[in-house]
DNA sequence: GCTAGTGTATTAGTTTACTATTACACTATA
DNA sequence: TATAGTGTAATAGTAAACTAATACACTAGC
């Protein structure tokens, strides 16, 4: 797996179990590989993935089994507002920074509009 | 200044100073405060402004002169590109942290909407 | 020339994230 | 009950960012 060498490694494998989980690549209830393939597959170590892992605990989106292993969260009303979190979150950051250069809301739109008309001409040429 | 301690300080004062920039809180030419100026002011250390400006400097955003002091260039071209470089910036991140969630282009426009205008509802009342 | 104000460099020490390694605790099952 | 698979804990070492302190180099103005 590739990293952002600004940001934590564990925080950024939150955010990795944060999308697969809202993807739907785990689902309610299914459990997550054994940390130490975890540790293999995302090629950190153990107690890196134990670090996330704890933190995801801690906000009851995985509940932990000891001798069993992690499990994704059977609240659904938990996992909605995790989606719900995650993207709006995406979005507030954006929107907060554009803000402070001054970037009015219409503008914001302007720019996301031209930014995606760009885009989609991009990957269909 | 506030920091994230998820991100190096000296990377968030270089965003602070292209902000300071494209507002033209800083312009053309303009002399910065001195090294040691910056570094009470922002509460770091002398090394990590230098960092910054360091990085500033390899970008040509400032001129340095040694013994007089770090300036803004006057190379126009340079920042307008900055600004539409910096803007560009927030909107791709969110737009690529978004795609990785199945979010479609069209939602992200329906999310952003929506976001501005609950944030207009809540700055008004 | 001296001095104050500027950027630059160096060295040492602290903190945090990360790695490496080993050991321990619990569960399921052959 | 022995063993393999799981999570958990602890210790030691490394690297990067940051701080602290000092010294050096250049500029301007008295």
């Amino acid at each position: 797996m590739q990293f952002d060498d600004k940001v934590p490694i564990y925080y950024q494998i939150k955010q990795y179990i944060y999308k697969e989980i809202i993807i739907e690549h785990l689902n309610p209830g299914d459990k997550l590989p054994a940390v130490r393939q975890l540790a293999v597959d995302l090629t950190v170590n153990v107690n890196t993935i134990q670090r996330a892992l704890s933190e995801l605990v801690e906000e009851e989106v995985l509940i932990t089994q000891r001798g069993k292993g992690n499990f994704v969260t059977t609240d659904m009303e938990k996992l909605v507002s995790l989606k719900q979190h995650v993207v709006e979150e995406q979005i507030e950051v954006m929107y907060d920074h554009l803000t402070e250069l001054q970037v009015t809301p219409d503008e914001v739109l302007e720019y996301l509009t031209a930014y995606m008309k760009q885009r989609k001409e991009q990957d269909n040429g």
